[in-house]
DNA sequence: ACAGTGTCAGACAACGTTGTCATGTAGGAG
DNA sequence: CTCCTACATGACAACGTTGTCTGACACTGT
């Protein structure tokens, strides 16, 4: 492995100038430019990570912090960072968070604090549940690290927040399902305590009320984001005297899972019921029929959240961070919508 | 931030001392210990990992490589094996190798080996499709990075290797079709070139010599791993005059494809045709009916590469490595096998 | 002619660890 | 009592970069 002395004898400079060079700092001559990129070319020379991040104290590193739980979604997001990071020289660290709650994981806090310290990411991506709680953001910045939270509302000053508009989102879906002729839907949230859970009722919960359709509470089930939950719930539903005749599920897992509870009881969507998921995560277009759903840029997320926080430690100014980022989201109508059975 | 220097101040002794005592080297007692580490706590200390790879020649990394295309199958493999790199003090990174052949991507390509060597990990871990390329895991051998396979069949000196029986496997899932009666059976392969293609389709074949049973090469399917092509395999197969009976998709994701082609034909699992899949991965138990399959323990797959790895930089003899661990596999039993419609 | 300014290059120290070597002490064998 | 070994500690250098400082040189405007 050759190092930087190599590359100035051989080019016959300083190390110094082989540092500018290699740094695309200003102040060195083209000529002389020309030349240590040559010589480091023949020399194959390569930077050393950590002399580097030793003396400059940046790390190049980006971590990623999610749940144990991982979930398609989380690794969409994870797809579009590391796309970004691949191109611009940045290491892309997968980390995992135990629950910030629950005491008899404290070890695995203790050891995941000194991980990060020890390693000084350049900034973290912070994704569901954890991009909603306000103290792990609040402890990175008090770290000195730059925060992207994905997927949630509400952001402070100087932390960058990628997201669609989810509250539109669920408007317009439940709007579909108004407009084919439905008037009792039932709803089934997310994990509770998540602004995804939230946006999505509030806008269910906006366009019923539009239409002066009223919002009966034993249609509201509760959920935790997995299939499973979806299942349990669907059955519930599906399983009353009086069903819904559509049901809104607050992801894609649990919309699957409806599917999968209405056949145990015999029924098929869309002719016996209508579904619809949130997400558009892979199962969406994997389940017969498929889901109707609506899309989030998921790897777009990733990639912008990531180029926002390496151009807030790249750009020098201090004003930097603090953005809010909502990007478009799509309605995708597939197959599992139709109009009410006995309409 | 304090260092190792004000440790070793605070508890009045070398920073050597310190040194051996965060590294749990011999020859300091206790006493001495018990006041290094104290002093540790005291000050919140926490070891610099750029100074620590800078002068031991260590990164603490493991890296993780994939493709751009990432499934589910990988992602277990990555929740194993950042399982064990948190518990062990190791950083996972995850890269993305772009495909090995193909010339418009050298550019990456060189990035991606600039990005090896200017982090030089401890180790990699190479999952299918780039486990099975043997120039891949020898250029990684000539870098001096240990490298762990997983589930792929053959293996050098010095290599890891973690797998299931996959043959076995495959006879066990083809045996169980020719038990409920199945005499015609379609098969899909996946991406050619693939260890696990072969092994799964060698023990298909296998179990019909073994019963007398022709198989029929019009009744083989070209396919990729992915959804679609199960679906165009399965139409494939089912909308012909004389339909196979049963279905062995060579993994989950193409046997979901199948299920929905059934559908599109008016033709529903287990009673019209049965199927199955391969992995267990989270799409089996979300279709309807729910598949059966194999299931590969994928997340101990990660775990044990990973601690295999650790093992072998961590263990001072040389004839750690080029170990070959074999796990066991578990046939999953759901609802989409049953006997053939006209038996 | 001279100070002032902008450009270019190198010398040197510093980042925070760990490896090597030297030194000191205690205990057991001869 | 001496020699040898095993244990215990510290001094010092080294890892490969980048930050700071200093100096040389070439302009410009007075």
């Amino acid at each position: 492995m050759s190092t930087m002395l190599d590359v100035a004898k051989l080019a016959g400079v300083s190390v110094k100038t082989v540092s500018r060079v290699i740094n695309n700092e200003p102040y060195v001559q083209d000529a002389l430019r020309a030349r240590v990129k040559a010589a480091a070319k023949d020399l194959g020379y390569i930077p050393s990570a950590s002399a580097r991040s030793l003396r400059s104290r940046r790390s190049y590193q980006i971590h990623m912090i999610s749940h144990i739980i991982t979930t398609p979604y989380v690794h969409a997001i994870q797809a579009g960072a590391m796309q970004v990071c691949q191109s611009d020289g940045y290491q892309l660290v997968v980390s995992v968070l135990p629950d910030i709650d629950g005491d008899p994981v404290d070890v695995m806090r203790e050891r995941f604090a000194r991980h990060i310290a020890a390693n000084k990411p350049d900034g973290v991506i912070l994704v569901p549940p954890f991009a909603d709680l306000e103290d792990v953001s609040h402890w990175f910045e008090d770290q000195g690290v730059a925060v992207a939270k994905i997927g949630v509302r509400s952001t402070d000053h100087s932390i960058l927040a990628v997201q669609i508009d989810e509250y539109e989102a669920a408007r317009e879906l439940t709007g579909l399902l108004v407009e084919h002729g439905h008037r009792r839907i039932g709803f089934i949230r997310g994990r509770e305590n998540e602004s995804a859970t939230e946006e999505r009722f509030r806008g269910f919960q906006a366009v019923l009320d539009d239409h002066n359709l009223p919002l009966d509470p034993s249609l509201v089930m509760p959920g935790n984001f997995h299939f499973s939950s979806g299942v349990e719930a669907g059955a519930r539903l599906l399983g009353r005297s009086d069903p819904p005749t559509a049901i809104f599920a607050a992801n894609d897992d649990m919309a699957a899972g409806v599917i999968v509870a209405g056949h145990k009881l015999g029924l098929i969507a869309p002719r016996d019921f209508s579904v619809v998921g949130f997400d558009d995560s892979a199962i969406a277009e994997k389940t017969w029929p498929a889901l109707t759903t609506v899309r989030q840029p998921v790897l777009e997320f990733g990639t912008v959240a990531t180029a926002g926080l390496i151009r807030s430690f790249e750009g020098e100014g201090p004003e930097n961070g603090g953005e809010r980022r909502v990007l478009d989201y799509l309605l995708v109508s597939r197959d599992s919508v139709a109009a009410p059975p006995r309409c």
